[in-house]
DNA sequence: ATTACTAGTAGACGAGTAA
DNA sequence: TTTACTCGTCTACTAGTAA
């Protein structure tokens, strides 16, 4: 029953009428409901009926504008999705351990890169990554937390070779301080890259397909 | 059609089901969503189809969590409500210029208010504030505000007399870089009291019941 | 206790149309 | 052009109930 309302008031708003009057027809409220110029006529009845909007009906096109009433309830929701996105703080992933091909601990012992960790994750890198392939139901979660957060390490050149972006997630496993290192530009990454400041597999005693979580904090 | 998706997907993640599975049965997340258990089965039906969610179906209770797909269709919401509330960084308020009663300017020429106005908002404000009866409609709006953002000025005692805490708002009106003092614990405020570094009156020539609209920043 | 089917019903929607 | 009525359809819900 409500989230019909909060739906159409979101519209609204997203269109300016949370600042002020503007001037929104019933069938441009509908294309942007997905629904006809007849029901966004009956929503906008309902809205004025609940006080979530209030309306000055010109002789040409009608003005609507949110009423405290109504930005309290997006405040609401939006509330939640803060609760969602940035209360927990963290979002874990499960993955198996697996045998580095060694490229990643080439990489991340770049001077380039080490230095970046040091002075942005405060810690030095011990001298090789741990592997981890992220379970297929968890790839993607990277992916949506890429554009929010993360640490970006830049790229640079060496020796005539060019070293990519990489964006670095502080993490923990095991409750043991470490991050994630994954690359920038890229929107499927099955394996990730653990780097800490001691050796993980021996540390935490980890053998190849061992099962792990990464909780990742954003 | 989206926002029924949305809608549950927001509820589940609220109880923990972004990060990893959760037990939660038809009859809670029923509850939850205000509906039947029935229905709510349908629901978990349907996330399921559309590939929002997994499920690993228990003996007992199932367990569910969204994928990246789900999180994804969260965010997407999420990303509207920070641009309705963040990235428009301003909200207009209507109203008409009053007399002050004396009493405002009163306040906020106290030593203790003004040498925070001047190290948290960066002016020495004349002494003397412009009132602005707030529009019925707009009433409300700072409360809706009041929870996020504002700078708070602390309270203080001076010659036995005791001066609450009160909230400023960096505002514009006509252009014109000013702020709005509002009490810090009162729900209800119809008549805000505008300080600036001008004589707001002399510089803008406003008389008594002249409207203005007061640009609040966010 | 679960999950989820079927059946019946209330309500949401859009087409047609008036003002 | 607008807004918003009536009305028929069809979807989305809940109750009852099975597994």
């Amino acid at each position: 029953m409500d989230e019909k309302y909060t739906f159409a008031l979101r519209k609204i708003a997203l269109i300016g009428g949370i600042d002020d009057y503007i001037a929104v027809s019933s069938r441009e409220l509908g294309d942007a409901l997905e629904m006809s110029q007849q029901s966004a006529s009956k929503r906008i009845l309902e809205l004025l009926d609940n006080e979530y909007i209030v309306r000055d009906l010109g002789a040409r096109k009608q003005r609507i504008k949110l009423t405290p009433l109504g930005i309290e309830a997006l405040k609401k929701e939006y509330n939640e999705y803060k609760r969602i996105f940035e209360l927990t703080g963290h979002v874990t992933v499960h993955g198996a351990v697996k045998d580095g091909m060694g490229e990643g601990g080439y990489y991340i012992c770049q001077k380039g890169y080490v230095e970046q960790f040091e002075k942005k994750l405060g810690f030095k890198p011990f001298s090789g990554t741990l592997n981890v392939a992220i379970d297929k139901d968890d790839i993607g979660k990277l992916d949506v937390i890429k554009g929010t957060s993360g640490i970006p390490i830049n790229g640079f050149t060496s020796e005539g070779r060019s070293f990519g972006e990489v964006i670095a997630y502080k993490a923990k496993i095991k409750n043991l301080d470490c991050a994630i290192v994954v690359p920038a530009r890229s929107h499927y990454v099955d394996i990730i890259e653990i780097i800490c400041p001691y050796h993980l597999r021996r540390t935490l005693s980890l053998n190849t397909d061992d099962r792990v979580d990464v909780k990742i904090l954003i």
